[in-house]
DNA sequence: TTTAGCACTCGATTGTTTGGAGTGCTAATT
DNA sequence: AATTAGCACTCCAAACAATCGAGTGCTAAA
């Protein structure tokens, strides 16, 4: 554990560079925190700082940076969050679209508004929920020979697909559509359906085999894909706006498009925590190295989860940021859980 | 009409800036394009260009680059449209997924090809169809008092929301909401639907007003919802690497990422042609004055119509560009007829 | 009408100088 | 022993100067 002075000085250190951006030297540091000591000794910390990875110099002549391990310090030991501001509240409640009550339209909307909020490019998970079952698979024909087949989950996403059949679609395969519906699928979890399972089915239909065959692919891709809970993300253009980024935003802007480690940045962490701050590197991406991320967590009822947070440099406002995203947070999975939540005994409200 | 040699030169100039991206002087020229006169030739000749206002300098002592007027002279009279090569033919076909038949996702994947295949930015508009009628609608309880209304129409465009219900949702509501939707709504054009016909239908409702009212004020959001055709983005971060862009990308990616004037893009322009050149400031936004757009309408049979093109500097190379935009916009004007047109006497293949 | 020749322009590149913020160390002070 | 004033030193950033060369327009000859 650092002496209270030295940490004093490391918070100072960090706080100022957060809010200014130029490296702090032992004077503007003097100014700044109110510490009763001259600069010597606010240097003679400082090289001891330095000495234990908390802080570094650019170059030989100027001020003090932080480290990740100094964020990390501080983040840990050193912050103290802001209380929410009341105008800040409401422009977080004003940005988010409670009203649709579609899952996909609260978080692109949430988004939105912590990108505004933030200025710094906002993350996204879709609640995914192991134990989600499918609420109902509907077909709609379209042409003779063709049919939407529409799919919904218990956790409100909604899948649709065109699907040909081989065979003129009439009453008689509409009600053989329904039956096989009813009893296969409706209620069952996502999991349970796959290429086995609906293998299996086709074979246990005998003759009907054949003009069910199409729609029961169909709905098998239906299913996987609303397995896959989508990443989302907002205000990539705001991180061109920061110097970190000058040399490579391309770079960066490239690796937030591809999927697959989008959905890692979101997924993985603590499971306990309802929030994680992830430092440069601790990022695990090289294309992260010089980005923090803060994830917060929200929960739909008991098994449904997904993450909103933020993208941007490391030099971010921690102590500011992580109550705006919290609260955005809360609110999400205050909405989404009042929509799609089983409706238990307590009352509803307007 | 400019004199033959003129024209020769222009295009000279014109083709060389688009490859090398430095201005050209009379020297270059000379070594690269196959005219048998001397730089001072040139250089008279490009004097008169420059007054014509076809090209321009820099500065004093530097080579001419293509004014927008010498771009919009070189496209209409100059440029020869270069034969689609055979393995450029093989990566759009690639690129693009057919067997989803899903409008969004084509449009989606076809972007993403021409990403790929440009290094610039895609956009795409999906179908449009002023005769778009409402093909189908459904209630799906989810909960006693909850239900989710999807909608489909006849360009294949699915929409969804959810719906609480002031009342329990028993069998009669859900007659009759068939019963409504049935009389009211199958088969009528989209742009039917508005606050006013909603009203005059609740109030010809009598007591069952009441309880329909809020699956009423749902279907007129969906079919709201639906009317407005997306327009999609790809490969913004490409134009990061174009050094045109390099003091205010930010402002650029910015805008790129507003709808309304993205819709605008897509949408207005000349009917008649299928492919749209338009050069700097043609695109009338201030955001776009060093940008170029090629766009191709595509069409689904006699009404719908959408878009796709790409987005990028000033200085793209046309010539090469517009075959395979071209090319591109056949495709899905072909795989989208098949899926969603309203089957014609002609018969269908695998 | 074309071309060789030439003086001129001006951005890009490279080198030089200077100023100042910040440091670490030493010696004096508390 | 801890703190502080003082000072020599480092090194970046900004300002300034010098040079280079591609490209031009003009003139006069072919």
């Amino acid at each position: 554990m650092l002496p209270p002075r030295r940490q004093k000085i490391l918070a100072a250190i960090v706080e100022q560079y957060i809010e200014t951006g130029e490296p702090v030297g032992s004077k503007a540091l003097l100014a700044n925190a109110g510490l009763d000591v001259s600069s010597a000794t606010i240097r003679n910390e400082m090289a001891e700082l330095t000495a234990l990875g908390f802080i570094t110099q650019p170059h030989t002549s100027a001020g003090r940076v932080p480290t990740e391990y100094g964020y990390r310090y501080y983040v840990d030991n050193l912050m103290q969050p802001k209380e929410l501001e009341e105008n800040e509240r409401r422009r977080i409640e004003a940005g988010v679209d409670y009203r649709s009550g579609d899952p996909e339209i609260l978080l692109e909307t949430a988004g939105e508004a912590l990108v505004n909020l933030t200025n710094f490019a906002a993350i996204s998970k879709a609640p995914s929920d192991e134990n989600a079952f499918i609420r109902n698979i509907e077909m709609v024909p379209i042409s003779p020979k063709k049919a939407m087949v529409v799919l919904l989950t218990s956790t409100g996403i909604l899948k649709s697909k065109p699907c040909r059949t081989d065979v003129e679609i009439d009453a008689d395969l509409r009600k053989t559509f329904i039956d096989v519906v009813d009893q296969n699928f409706l209620g069952k979890p996502l999991s349970s359906v796959g290429t086995v399972m609906i293998q299996t089915l086709a074979a246990s239909l005998g003759a009907k085999a054949l003009s069910m065959s199409p729609l029961l692919v169909t709905i098998a891709d239906l299913v996987e894909a609303a397995s896959v809970s989508e990443v989302n993300l907002a205000g990539q253009s705001n991180l061109l706006g920061y110097k970190e980024y000058d040399d490579n935003a391309g770079q960066l802007l490239d690796f937030l498009h591809r999927e697959e480690p989008l959905n890692m940045l979101v997924s993985s962490g603590d499971t306990d925590s309802d929030i994680e701050i992830r430092i440069g590197s601790e990022n695990r991406y090289k294309e992260l190295e010089n980005s923090s991320m803060i994830i917060s967590k929200y929960k739909i009822g008991e098994n449904a989860t997904g993450a909103i947070g933020i993208i941007g440099p490391t030099r971010m406002n921690y102590s500011k940021l992580v109550p705006s995203i919290k609260y955005l947070s809360e609110i999400i999975s205050k909405v989404l859980s009042d929509v799609y939540e089983e409706e238990t005994s307590s009352g509803e409200e307007g």
